[in-house]
DNA sequence: CCCGCTTATGCAACTAGTTGCATAAAGGTG
DNA sequence: CACCTTTATGCAACTAGTTGCATAAGCGGG
């Protein structure tokens, strides 16, 4: 349940529109929490619903017509009790380690490249980071909340360091490796 | 989609009953892939229904009673066909992150003892894989099967690294940190 | 003025994962 | 043997996230 506490945070950063908002997520708070419209939307209406949020008044509030959301006390009571509150982290997920693991038993065939790409994108995304930080945190920029937002970033920067590296080092065992002549990996039994 | 193509990884690995799934779930493969067991049992039926895997015959199928599948070729085929298909990178969520985003807009409050423990959970998992690597990966032990798995397991490894240094070096900044006296975090904006 | 493009908001249906509980057999204990 | 715990399987309801599409205003040509 962690998506209004997103946008509570989004909210309280800058009071926004559902577009605005989108637009966010899409850049710095889609980093590390994604969400799509539709989510977005539907969340507002949840917030609004729930009087953690409300509409900035405007002229005339119709369809198609931008409509800003600003935090009320009770969100952000809200978004300060969570923070605090105790959390376990969650066990994760990862797609690419399952996949290197099943072509431990079916073969790597068209895996090689697949994280070429995933090396490529991984890349860019580290270079994209180290840009931000360049430009959003030069040496001087040190109050306490430079400092938390640094942090945040910091750790994008590392993870993507840890999978560039990783993956490197992947793919050059994957050129070490013995050709897959069918056979190779052991027909671990199939009726 | 990826929660069938971990249940026939481990049922190509080793024929297994849903409880036995559960418990290999738990240990290894949930390592970077968790499921319940209700998940376990639910897409055992599916795979069963769809003619990927098949219940190994037994004397007294009756409930309460174990029962053991394995994975057909139509099975295999499909884990090969997953393996190899190019996927991209799904944009990560990361609660900790958002947390701390958080934190700089609503003040740190409660925020410090929680990362603590983190650094303690990430420590402890951190040291069982290293546990397993020495169990399992001992010099020697690289055929081809092993290095791929013994990638696999330098992941986990390297991600609780990251993790564990990353919480040691927020912790001493928020050590650093100015006491939040209340106002010390501006106020954004609400009602 | 009608057509198509962009901006902006939103519903509905679907997929994946979680939570809570039910059922039944097996095995030990008083 | 009545009761309790453990092992093993499973259903139902719920929550969160995804996908596909609908609606409507504004704006710029032809």
């Amino acid at each position: 349940m962690s998506l209004p506490h997103a946008i509570l945070t989004a909210l309280l950063e800058k009071p926004s529109s559902g577009l605005e908002l989108t637009r966010r997520f899409d850049r710095s708070i889609g980093y590390f929490w994604s969400a799509t419209h539709q989510q977005i939307y539907r969340e507002l209406g949840r917030l609004e619903a729930g009087g953690l949020i409300r509409a900035l008044p405007s002229e005339h509030p119709a369809r198609g017509q931008k409509k800003a959301y600003e935090v009320l006390r009770a969100g952000r009571d809200e978004l300060a009790r969570w923070t605090a509150a105790s959390q376990d982290p969650k066990p994760m997920r990862d797609v690419t380690l399952l996949r290197l693991r099943a072509a431990a038993v079916v073969g790597t065939e068209g895996l090689h490249a697949d994280l070429r790409r995933h090396r490529e994108l991984h890349g860019r995304q580290l270079e994209e980071y180290r840009e931000i930080e360049r430009r959003d945190f030069p040496p001087g920029k040190d109050g306490p909340q430079d400092r938390l937002r640094h942090l945040v970033l910091r750790a994008g920067i590392d993870l993507e360091t840890f999978w560039t590296q990783w993956l490197d080092h992947a793919l050059s065992e994957f050129e070490s490796l013995p050709e897959p002549d069918e056979g190779e990996w052991p027909g671990a039994r199939t009726a």
